[in-house]
RNA sequence: UGAGUUUGCCAGGCAGUCGCUUCGUUAAACGAAGAGGAAAGUCCGGGCUCCGAAGAGCAGAGUGCCAGGUAAUACCUGGGGGGCGUGAGCCUACGGAAAGUGCAGCAGAAAGUGUACCGCCAGCCUGGUAAGUUCAGGAAGGUAAGGGUGAAAAGGUGCGGUAAGAGCGCACCGCGCGACUGGUAACAGCUCGUGGCGAUGGUAAACCCCACUCGGAGCAAGACCAAAUAGAAAUCUAAUAGUGCGGCUCGUGCUGGAUUUGGGUAGGUUGCUUGAGCCUGUUGGUGACGACUGGCCUAGAUGAAUGACUGUCCAUGACAGAACCCGGCUUAUCGGCAAACUCUUUCU
RNA sequence: GGCGCGAUAGCAAAGCGGUUAUGCACUGGAUUGCAAAUCCACGUAGGCCGGUUCGACUCCGGCUCGCGCCU
C-alpha cells in the first residue's frame, strides 16, 4: 500500500511509512538522540532519520495520563498537528512524550504548545 | 398543583473541507463500514485453547428460605418469612446452637448442668418490755414478685394461691411437639390435641455440622513460518526407580532422567470475529424466558484507527475509548423523553 | 490485556473481635562551662464508604491509591 505520494506538492497525508513503527525504530531514537526540545507538558526527542523523510512516533505514558479518553485525545492531536506541518520539516526522527498534567489541557491550548516545539525543531534542525 | 415510586428508551443532529483503519471494485481514484451503556472495575458465570483423558478420594474454596428460567451463575422471575415506609413500593448472607469445641472486656450477686448483693418472709435464738401479735439484732433457711448492672438476666397480662413468693394452679396471648387442612414447596391456619414452658439464652460474615457446586491455567492461552537453539562438558541416579499430569493420594502416560557450567534468540502470520448474534411478526407462560416464521451481517486495530476546522439547529452535550468473545453484577454519569402507579392540596 | 499483593503516627515496622506494641524523629526537663551521647516525660495513628456483631484496625462486600509478575 505504498503510493509514493512524495511529488505530491503539498502533502498533507500521515501514511504508515512517517510513523515510528517497531520498538527497534524507538530505541534507536533514544540510544542517540541530538537534541532535545521540551515545553511544560511535552518534550520532544529529536535524531537524524535514516529515511527520506521525518517521522513521528508517540509515548503518552499511562503514569502522566491517567484516562484512555485523554490519552487517545492527546495522540490525535499531536498526530493532527504533525500531519499539518510536516510538509515543512527537515528529515528526522521524532518521539513526542507527555509530561504530567498534559492530560487536563484543553486542545486550544495543546495545539498552541505543539506548534511552538515545532517553531523551536525547526530553528534547531537547521543549525 | 406539588412531592414521590417503578419500568423502559436516548446519549447531540445535519452539511462541507483535510486526514486515519479495514474491506471491495478497478487501476490511483471511487464506494461501503468504523467504540459504550457502562467499552470501566475484573466481582461472579460460561464458551474457546493448552495441560494425555478430566476420572475417584482427601484437603481447600464458594453458595445457603422455596419453586422456576438459563449454556451457566453469587444473576433474573414468581412466591414465603422478617424489617422499613401514610402509600405506590423498597431492603433482606434468610440452613443448623436438643453433634461437639470456643467466645462474651468493663459493669454486675450471677454471663450458663444459672445466681442470692440490696430487698421480702412465717418459725427459731438474743435483747427490750409486766407481757405480747409490736420494735431492734443474730444464725440457719425460703424466695425470683421489686431494685440496681449490662448489648443480653430465660415467657407476658389478669385472677387465685402463699409466711413471702414462684406456671404452683387457672383463663387469654406467646412458645415447643404431634396431627389435620391448604399449597409442587418454602410456609400458613380465629383448626384439633398435647406439654407448664429453668424444656431449647446469644454468637456459625468464630471453628464446625448438613446440603449443593467447583481439576488447573489463561489469547502475553495456543498453532504455524523464518532464523537460532541443535550440540558439548561435569556430577548424581535407575524398574519396589525416576519424572510429567501446577495442593496431596489413588490412578495413569513416558523411558533414560535430574542438576550444574558455558553459549544463544525474542521477527512475522494466525487465533480475530457468523455469534448461547440482532430486528420484525405469531404464539405458550402470572413472569424471567421459551418455540416457530421471515429478514439482516453490524469495528477488528497491533506504537494501536472515529479526529481537526468551518457553518447551522437545539435541550448547549455528562461519565467516559473495543484489544479473544458472550451472560450478569458493581461503580461513574449532564440532562431529556415515555408509560403505569402512590400520597398531598384545591375544586366538582 | 491478564494474574497477584499491599495501605497502621512525620518515617519505619509488629500483633490482635474488647482503650494499638516498639524504634528513629519532634517538643520539654535532667546531666554539662557549652554541646554530643545517656536518662526521664509528653504529644502525634488504622486509606474511604457500607454490612455482620453488644462491640470492627481485625470478619465480609464495594470504591480509591500504590507496587510486583507474565511480553
Amino acid at each position: 500500500m505504498r503510493n509514493s505520494p512524495d511529488e505530491l506538492t503539498p502533502d498533507f497525508r500521515f501514511p504508515k511509512s512517517t510513523r515510528l513503527l517497531t520498538a527497534t525504530d524507538y530505541s534507536d531514537v533514544f540510544d542517540a538522540v541530538d537534541f532535545r526540545i521540551s515545553s511544560h507538558h511535552f518534550l520532544l526527542l529529536v535524531k537524524q532519520s535514516p529515511t527520506d523523510r521525518s517521522r513521528l512516533g508517540l509515548i503518552i505514558a499511562k503514569k502522566h495520563v491517567k484516562l484512555a479518553v485523554q490519552r487517545n485525545r492527546l495522540k490525535r492531536l499531536s498526530r493532527e498537528s504533525f500531519r499539518t506541518n510536516n510538509a515543512t520539516f527537515p528529515n528526522f526522527d521524532l518521539v513526542l512524550l507527555a509530561k504530567k498534567g498534559a492530560g487536563t489541557r484543553s486542545n486550544n491550548q495543546c495545539v498552541k504548545e505543539l506548534e511552538f516545539i515545532w517553531r523551536k525543531f525547526k530553528n534547531r534542525a537547521k543549525t
